[in-house]
Parts: structure tokens; C-alpha cells; sequence
DNA sequence: GCTGCGCATTGAACTAGTTCAAGAAGTTGC
DNA sequence: GCAACTTCTTGAACTAGTTCAATGCGCAGC
């Protein structure tokens, strides 16, 4: 295996949410599949069902879906040190309505549904970990919820500029328009607005 | 104890997610307490520590917060064989931003961290049912994000009807519209114009 | 060093949704 | 049975955000 796959950062997020065993995290280095993918390449198309969940050791990529007219509507922009996949896809065994395409060139940590199941059985406390996990996201696609309902766009431009701040140099701005759920038009003249 | 109090509907709950033992069953249910709500009366506050996840036996509840000019916001109406609380308050022991108030004079089961932590030591699967849960609910909020993103308030409006169609006749107008992320008014125009 | 493409910007016309003020209708309290 | 309150509706003026078409700019390919 290439040494760009390095178990030390996924270790490090593993230890701020569960104590283990020196055992139990090589069980868990044990199920853990190294993936890498290119810029443009599609990880997830829609339809498919999602197999993996995937953990970012370097790289950035976007998840987006298809609404009614056939526009992209980004969701999320996975970068280092973060989690994706379709859960409920993953889940449930059902094809996924979610699309995730590498904006940079990545490498990924891979995890299929039959070890993660053998891994809650083996060791319970990532059952722990994954919950903690899911509870983070739920409470940040909340805000966002409650920001896309009660704020401005350009509130919610604020915002994410101070929350992603190294997102703008590495995704196209009418991508941050989509995660925004506005036009690139209109986000440029927000930004324009904003310079003055 | 009330014979209000029953343990079949929750019981129903549990069943649908995971296998428990009759001795697991009875130390879940030493574990919940009871709660009855008026209508009108306030479960949490904003500012308060969410000290309990709640289950709904019966009646009907509203969450709300109150956006930037003091508006509230609605986030949910939970009824019949949902849980609710604030998971983020209840969770990280921090003030919570939520406001919860009864809708119909109801009748819930209560549990606190305390009780939940030992639940989850004692019988792991649980820690697995609200893994579950909290899926479910991260699902369900996914959708309503990217509905308030790509979809009209038209279609909002008509899609809430058929997932929720009870929800009318037990929760006034004007907190279907703050829901939707509209105003009442407007709310009153959609519906004029999907009369005719 | 040109060609073509992806990306950001601009302006004008438009539409979805808001705000404010007023009025009607149903409900609750006493 | 009236008063007070809450809810829903309506219309007119307004604003946030869209759509469409055009322009310019940087940069990758050859």
C-alpha cells in the first residue's frame, strides 16, 4: 500500500470520540479499504446504491443531487477529515439519489456496509463514534436549515465565509451559489455589494 | 402510575427497531418516567439545558426558535410515536435554543442522560435504535433542506399536505406557513390559488 | 500564439415572496 | 350574549432573488 495512506489522521478522529484497545483499532485498520480518485471522477452516480462510507484523508469533492428542472444542487463539499456517502443509501440497500464528483484529486479511507456491521459487533464503541457522528451532522444541516429559511442570501454568504473560509479557493463560486440556493448572478452581485 | 401511561406504543417502537429481552424491556421501563403537558405550556425554553429526550404517546407539540428580528421559526410538530428534545442541548450540556410548547394537552414518556447512558451500557442495542432514530431524522431534514432550496413554496406547500395530512387540523395556519419558511399571508394566496 | 472553454460579471426585465394595513369569521372567557 | 382574542384572508406597494443574453477574462490544449 502507498504510503499517502496513513492511518494517523483517521486515528486522531477516531480517539476524540471513543477510547479503544491497541486490538480494536487494528481491527479497525483491518476493514479500513484505501481508495484514491481524480479530479473530475465520480465516486457516486444517481441510482446506484452506496456501498462504502468514505473518510477524507486529503482531497476535496461535492455531493449534489438533480432537482425537478435537472439543476445541480450541491449539498455538501467533503474535505480533509470529514465523512460522506449516502447514509440512508448505505443504509437501507436503496439506489441513492446523490451524485459526489472529486473537485481535486483525493484519497480516501473506504469502509463497506458488512464491516462496519461486524465492526459495532466486535467492538461497540464505534457504534458510539458513528452515532456522535451523525448527531454532528444533524446539527449542522439544522443551522442550515433554519439559516435557509429565516436569513438573507447574503447572510448565508456571511456565514459560510466565516465557517469555510478555504472553500472559495478550492470550489468554483457558482458551486457555493448552488450549496447557497441562489444563482451565481445573483452571488456575484452580493459579493460586488459586499466589496463596496 | 395513570393507565394513560401505557407501554404498548412505545414498546411498538422499540420492536420495529430492535430484538430485546423481556429483562432488557423492564430495565428500559424502569428507566422512563412520566409527563403529562397542557396545551399552551412550555416543555423547554430557549436559554434552558434539554435535560430529557421525550417520546410522544399522545397529543401534539410544536418546536420553534426565534430568528434575528424575534420571529418565531417553526421546526417541527411532533405527535403520536415521535421523539423529540434537543439533541445538540441534551447531548453537549449546553443552553439550549429551542422553544417547546404543547399544542394539545399531551401525554409523553421522559428519559434523562443519565438513564440513557446506563440504557446504552446495560443493553447496546439500544445505542442502536437511536442511531436509527437519529438517521431517520437526519434523512427527513435532509429532504426538507433541499426542498426549501430547489422547490417553490407552491410545491413546499403541497408536499407537506401529503406527508402530513393531519397535521392541518391539529396546528393552526401561521405555523405551517413559518414551517414552510413563508408567511402566513402568502400561505393564504397558495391556497386560494390551489382552490380554483 | 491562437483557439476554445469554463468561470465570473453586468444589466434589464421579470417573478416569487414580503410587508403593512384592514376586515371578516370563528372561539374562548365571563 | 357581548368582549376580546386568535386566525385567516385580501389587496396594494414593495424587495429579494431569477432569468436571459451579452461581455470579458484567464488558462489549458495544441
Amino acid at each position: 500500500m502507498n504510503e499517502a495512506f496513513s492511518y494517523s489522521e483517521i486515528d486522531a478522529y477516531v480517539d476524540r470520540c471513543i477510547a479503544i484497545t491497541p486490538e480494536e483499532r487494528s481491527f479497525f485498520h483491518s476493514i479500513l479499504e484505501p481508495k484514491t480518485i481524480e479530479r473530475k471522477q465520480h465516486l457516486l452516480r444517481a441510482g446506484e446504491i452506496c456501498r462504502y462510507e468514505y473518510y477524507v484523508i486529503s482531497g476535496c469533492l461535492r455531493s449534489y443531487y438533480l432537482d425537478e428542472k435537472g439543476n445541480e444542487v450541491n449539498i455538501m463539499f467533503p474535505v480533509e477529515d470529514w465523512w460522506l456517502g449516502d447514509l440512508v443509501s448505505f443504509t437501507y440497500n436503496i439506489p441513492s439519489s446523490l451524485y459526489i464528483e472529486a473537485m481535486e484529486d483525493s484519497i480516501l479511507w473506504m469502509i463497506n456496509q458488512e464491516n462496519k456491521e461486524l465492526l459495532f459487533e466486535k467492538v461497540p464503541a464505534f457504534e458510539r463514534m458513528f452515532r456522535l457522528m451523525i448527531q454532528r451532522s444533524l446539527a449542522a444541516i439544522q443551522n442550515r436549515l433554519y439559516a435557509t429559511i429565516a436569513k438573507t442570501a447574503e447572510q448565508r454568504y456571511q456565514e459560510f465565509m466565516e465557517k469555510y473560509p478555504a472553500i472559495p479557493q478550492r470550489i468554483p463560486q457558482h458551486h457555493i451559489a448552488s450549496y447557497l440556493g441562489i444563482t451565481p448572478e445573483f452571488l456575484s452581485k452580493i459579493r460586488r455589494k459586499l466589496a463596496s
